[in-house]
DNA sequence: GAGATTTAGGATAGCGCTATCTCAAAGTCG
DNA sequence: CGACTTTGAGATAGCGCTATCCTAAATCTC
């Protein structure tokens, strides 16, 4: 019995590939590759070898000696956020089959934090990176362009730069939102956002800005930077009522946010629409079901990850892309809160 | 001008820092490693001459040389169930400041995407690994063993074997909501099942043996094997309503199933838990303000995270545990809808 | 104080791949 | 038809680290 794993991992390598399949170790790399100048009866004897002995390339190896390696890093502010796993699932797909790994990155919503993950998952050397937003640190920024990584940009549409991104007008469904309360007759409305991160500051704007093009007053605010989440939704509600027991429209940032002012309102026995509309964002899982049945916008966060993944992968094929920026829209689902 | 950086990847290397520092290669190698044969003083200036050029060590040399990554592969079977994201999060900030990086490996599942994730990701040499339950197939059993590398597992806690493993008893948590329901007198009882894992089944199978043991009627079973949701949850309860109409008890294997029942029972004018009990599991976000307060089963998911990734550690550091099983517990948490 | 042991650091040789260069054989053209 | 291109395959040389072996100095032993 021959030698066919390596000493120090156990495994087959092409070596062991190449001498079954009776050619040169480099041509085995190059068929496995389908690097096109190997004739297709050699390939077809390296796959076999190959499989016959279940050889499995060893990635570090490969990126070693070819200073790339075949994963995509992809930076998100959370995982706790519904939304985001979506994005996350659609990326896998498109990138799964095509043997590309992915490396998540979270950085929670932390500019220092997000720096610090770029500057370690540069060094795997990625084949390239998905981004959420625009907005982050001078040095994380610098990082990126120093790395010369093909990138794209995911969720908004940088207003200025020509850099690639797929996503949607945050401000423009902010100002949906708005035209839909007003045209329901509500006048005293309310923002209410958490995270205050950039895109919820730009859905805040797109919001005032349509109430102000209207000629009504602006919005009151009720802001803070802890994350969104149902239990924040009660407080943040109870705050709202409290400080403006007049308001007739709210607009969360996010579902959960506007979940937790369903149930508190069910509790005081506020109703909703009746006394104030409420109109959430995301259209996350349980939106149709609330009582009452959630107004809210529906986000295209699976298509953005599942567009931002093909057209990196177009990048890194040199392909030129025909868009730079896409815009996927975003669709206000009017339903009982409003 | 010196040269300070790689000609292939454009980024300093050991030599450079060496050169920089006046020591071997393998001395600077040791001295970021910190292994203990350096001279305090030599690792003095190895550190401030790898600042100096902000050198950053490169995972795939280190990982082809030493045969073994700074990773450490983390199977869960899904992301969208909010519980899991809590125990990735912990499992993080126990190895992200310990310098190791976290492959993430959702199987959707599905055990021969779990295989395929296996043998994917094992050739990326982890030095160890985090797996959710004992339930696979064969194949992925045997890549695991055949692998060698230090694992232990999370969720629950085999019955047999002798396998590292960090969770609580599944059929613990099933047996006690059944006893709670029958303290409340509630003898019609129901089991709501989605997905059908592993856990899932142990919990049922506690909480029907909880209800014979107390010498009453099995519970009906509405089981499906698609994944849990509110949208399902709401499903199952009309289900639930139209084929067992007497039914005063309910347990559903996950709380936003549970949640689909609150807002299906509001629209109705079904009184929870006046005309049912309704029982939920996890304790996810939302559940202690749902209309009505969920009672439902905390389960400790963070801790398990982080309990399993400080037993990985240990063995990773050759040492050897008190505990090869631990059990973290579960608490019934009781509110207004039972 | 000579021989045995320990210790700190260095020299060397790969880890398993791919980039690059090379070369023979086959095809091309005026 | 001879010089020129093209084409498929191999030989070679690293990629940036660490395992392993080795040496010289320091320490210990009786």
């Amino acid at each position: 019995m021959k030698d066919t794993r390596s000493r120090a991992t156990g495994r087959p390598t092409l070596a062991h590939v190449a001498a079954l399949a009776g050619v040169s170790q480099i041509t085995t790399s190059r068929a496995l590759r389908s690097v096109p100048t190997v004739a297709p009866e050699l390939v077809e004897r390296v796959r076999a070898a190959a499989k016959a002995l279940s050889y499995v390339p060893n990635p570090a190896a490969r990126t070693l000696a070819s200073a790339r390696s075949q994963s995509i890093l992809v930076l998100v502010p959370a995982l706790s956020n519904h939304l985001f796993i979506e994005t996350l699932e659609a990326i896998q797909a498109v990138f799964r089959p095509r043997g590309f790994e992915m490396l998540i990155g979270n950085y929670h919503y932390d500019s220092y934090e997000e720096e610090e993950l770029i500057r370690n998952y540069l060094s795997h050397q990625p084949c390239g990176i998905l981004l959420t937003g625009f907005k982050r640190s001078a040095v994380a920024a610098d990082l990126l362009a120093t790395s010369g990584v093909p990138r794209v940009q995911m969720m908004d549409l940088g207003g200025d730069t020509a850099s690639v991104c797929v996503g949607f007008s945050q401000g423009s469904a902010g100002r949906a939102v708005a035209d839909h309360l007003l045209s329901r007759g509500r006048r005293k409305l309310a923002f209410v956002g958490a995270q205050l991160d950039d895109r919820v500051m730009q859905r805040r704007a797109g919001f005032q800005q349509a109430i102000a093009d209207a000629g009504f007053s602006q919005a009151v605010d009720i802001l803070t930077p802890e994350p969104s989440s149902v239990d924040l939704g009660v407080t943040l509600f109870k705050r709202l009522l409290a400080e403006c027991p007049q308001t007739d429209g709210v607009f969360f940032c996010n579902d959960d946010l506007a979940f937790g002012a369903c149930f508190e309102a069910l509790r005081k026995g506020i109703s909703i629409p009746q006394r104030l509309s409420v109109v959430g964002f995301n259209d996350l899982p349980g939106a149709s079901q609330m009582v009452p049945r959630l107004t809210t916008v529906q986000t295209p966060r699976a298509s953005i990850g599942r567009q931002a993944a093909i057209n990196l992968l177009k990048l890194l094929d040199g392909e030129t892309l025909d868009t730079e920026r896409v815009d996927l829209g975003f669709e206000l689902v009017v339903r009982e809160s409003s």
